[in-house]
DNA sequence: AATGAATGAGCCTTCATTCAT
DNA sequence: GATGAATGAAGGCTCATTCAT
C-alpha cells in the first residue's frame, strides 16, 4: 500500500527502529515512546503511520523477513544443475547463517523467534510469504535425495528433522550459550556446525533412500 | 469457609493457575491480576504467598517441571541393560510425548518455550535442574552408539541434532499446525513422528560410527 | 477547551495545589491523587508535567519560597544607611509576618516546617537558596550591634536565639493556639509580638556588647 | 486503664518499640509490621492491644513524654530557695539536654517534634500533661525575674522567647547540623549553648525589669 | 487471650492512544 | 499532514485491618 520510498523518511526510520527495539525487548516490553524517540519522530507517529503498536509490529516482522531474505538469498541452493548433496549443504549453511546473524541487520531472527514461540495474528502472513518458499525448496532437495517418489509424510518429517536441527541453534540459543558455548563461538564454529547438520542429515537421508529400495526383509 | 489445613488450597490454586497463565502469555505479558482473578483470590495474594510476581513465576516454573518429570519419567531410557538403539527410541518417544502433552499438567513445555525465547533470571536454575540431566542421559546414549570414544564436540552436535528434531515440534508448533497438521493430528501420528526421529537419528549415528572406524580413503 | 498558551494553566494549577497539599500533609502523607483531584487534572498529570511526585515536591518548595520572598522582601533590612537597631526590628517584623502569613501564598512556611521536621532530599537546596541568605543578613546586623569583631560562635548563637524566638511562632503554633491564642489573635497582636522579640533581642545584644567592652572583673 | 506492669510484656515491648520506630520514621512511614516484628509479637497485636495504629501512636507519644520527664526532672529548677537567675539557668540547661538527648531513651524529642509540626488528635492530651507544667514553672521563674507584677502578655512573650531559643536546637536541628555543626558537636558545646541562652535571656529580662521600674520618659 | 491467614483499598508510575490544532 | 499535550486504564506492590480459630 504505502511503498517505502525515500520520500517517506519517517515511515522507514520507524520501521527500521521498530525491528531493533522489538528484537531487543519483545512486543510487550518494547514501548512506543522508545521507538519514536530512537527514530526521532513524534510519539503520535506510530499511531499516525501504522494505526497501532500491534500493526507496527506486524509490519516490522514482515520487513525483517524481507531484509533477511535479501541478505541471505537461497540462490545457490535453487541451482538445479548442482548435485542435491551440495544443494542441501548450501541450503543448511545459508539458513544457519541467516539465523545466527547477530549484526544490526540480523535482528530479524530474534523477532521471528519471539513470534513463533508466541504467535500473534501476524504469523499467518509471515508463513505465507517467507516460510512456505523455504519449505518448498528444502522439500524439493529432499525428494531428490530420497529418490523414487517417497510418500509425502516421510518427506515432511525429514524436512522437519533438518529445520529442527538448524532452529535448535536459534530457539535454544540461550541454553547453548550456557552449556556448549564453543559450538557457536565464532564463524568457523558456526560453519562446522552447519557442516555437521548437513552430514548428519545426508547420512540419514541416504540410509532412508537405501531402505526404501531394499526394504528390510 | 475455606478450612486452612495442610493442603493450603489458595496457595496451590494460585500455583496451578500461574502455570496456566504464564504458559499462555509468558512472564512479562501475564498479569498478577489475571492470575488472582482466575484463582478466585485477592490481588494481594500473590505478594502475600510468593512475595512477588517474579518469585511466583520461579515457583510455577519449578512446579511445572516437577509435574512433567513425574508424569514422563525417563526410567526406561536409563536402563543400561537395554540396547542403546532401543534406549534412544524410548528417550525420544518419551521426550516428545512430554513436549506435546497439552493436558493441564503438560503446560510446562509452553512455559519453558517462553522462557527460552525470552529468558528471565529463572532460566539458569531451570537449566541446572531440568535440562542438564536430560542432556547427560542423551549424551551417554549417543556415546554408546558412536563407540570408540568420540570427541566431545561431535557428541554435542549430535545431541543438538536430536533435541533439535524433537523441539521443532514444540517451538515451531504454530507452523506445523498450519502446514503439516496431519503430523501431530493424534497420538498415533505423534508416535510415528517419534519413530521417524529415532530412525533418522539412528541412521545418522550409525553412519558416523562407521565413518570413524573406516574413514573415507 | 483549555487553550494551550504560554500560561500552561494545568501546570500552574498543579503547582499551586501541590503547595497547599504538601503544606497540609507533608511530602510523605500527601498523595498524588489528592493533588490531581484538587487541581482537576488526570492522575497521570503529575508524572507528565513533573516526572515524579518527588520532583513536583521540589518545584512546589521552590515556588513557595519564591512567592514568599516576592511578597515579603527584606529590602528595608538590607538598607545599610539605617541604624542597626532599626534594621533588626525591620528584619524580625518582616520575617515573622512571612512566617505567619496564612494566606494562599503564605503556605511556604508550613511547607518548610514539614521539611525541617522530616527532611527529604530537597532540604539542601532550600537551605542554600532560601535560608543561607537570611542567615547572612541577620548575621551582618548582629555583628554591627555587637561591635568590635565578636567571635563567630557567639554571633551564631545570637543568631539562633533570634531565629528561635521567631520560629517558635511557627513550629509551636499548635501549642500557642491552645495556650496563648491572644498573642497571635490579629495583626496588631502579631506586630506586638514582633516588637517584643526585637526588644528582647536588642536588650540582650546591647548587654553583650557592653560586657565585651568591659568584661566582668 | 491497662497499666503496663511486668505481667503484660507484649504491651510494654510494643510501646517501647513504637517510640523508636515512630521517632525514626514518623507516623505514616512507620509500619505496623515493622513495629510488631521488632517487638517479636504478632502483626495483629497492635490492633489487639491498641485498637489501631493511630491509637498506638498516641500512647507512644504519651509514654515518650513520661520517660523524658522521668529522666530529666526539673527538680532543681523547682527549688524556690535558689536565686531565680540560677533557677533559670538550671531550667534551660535541663530542658536543652532533654531535647538533645539522642540516646535510645531520648527519641521522645523526635516524636514530639513530629507531633508539634504536624499535630494529630493526640496533641491535646500531651499539652495538658507534659507541656503545661513546664510552662507554668518557667512562667513562675520569669515573674520572679521581672519583678513587680508584670502583665500576663509580657510574661507569655518572654516565656516564648526562652522556649523558642531552646526549641530552635530541636526543630531546626537539620539546619544547624548543616550550617553550624560545631554548636552541637559534643556535650561541652551543648552546655555552652545552654549557658548562652541563659545569659541572653537573663540580660533581656534584667533590662525589661529595669525598664519597667524606670520607663523611658 | 492471642494469632496468622487473608483482604480491599490505595499507593506511584507507565503506557498506548486520542484530539485539537 | 503532522504534532504534542493530555488522558484513562492498568501495572505491580504495600499496608492496616479483620476474622475464624
Amino acid at each position: 500500500m504505502t511503498q517505502p520510498t525515500a520520500i517517506e523518511p519517517a515511515f522507514d526510520r520507524l520501521l527500521q527502529v521498530a525491528v531493533e527495539v522489538f528484537a531487543e525487548c519483545g512486543f510487550r516490553e518494547a514501548t512506543v515512546r522508545e521507538i519514536c524517540s530512537r527514530a526521532n519522530v513524534n510519539v503520535a507517529s506510530v499511531n499516525y503511520y501504522f494505526r497501532s503498536k500491534e500493526a507496527l509490529y506486524a509490519q516490522a516482522l514482515a520487513f525483517a523477513f524481507r531484509e533477511a531474505n535479501r541478505l541471505y538469498p537461497q540462490d545457490a541452493a535453487f541451482d538445479k544443475s548442482l548435485p542435491p548433496e551440495q544443494r542441501l549443504a548450501l541450503f543448511i549453511k545459508n539458513f544457519l547463517y541467516k539465523l545466527l546473524d547477530d549484526s544490526q541487520l540480523g535482528l530479524h531472527s530474534k523477532l521471528i523467534a519471539h513470534e513463533i514461540a508466541d504467535p500473534t495474528k501476524a504469523l499467518d502472513e509471515i508463513i505465507e510469504t517467507a516460510i512456505v518458499p523455504q519449505f518448498a525448496l528444502l522439500e524439493e532437495i529432499i525428494r531428490q535425495l530420497l529418490g523414487s517418489s517417497p510418500d509425502n509424510v516421510t518427506v515432511q518429517r525429514c524436512l522437519l528433522s533438518i529445520f529442527g536441527q538448524c532452529l535448535m541453534f536459534k530457539h535454544s540459543r540461550s541454553i547453548i550459550d550456557r552449556l556448549y558455548p564453543e559450538l557457536i563461538a565464532d564463524e568457523s564454529a558456526i560453519q562446522a556446525s552447519a557442516e555437521h547438520i548437513a552430514q548428519f542429515s545426508l547420512a540419514a537421508l541416504t540410509q532412508f533412500a537405501l531402505q526404501k529400495v531394499r526394504p528390510t526383509p
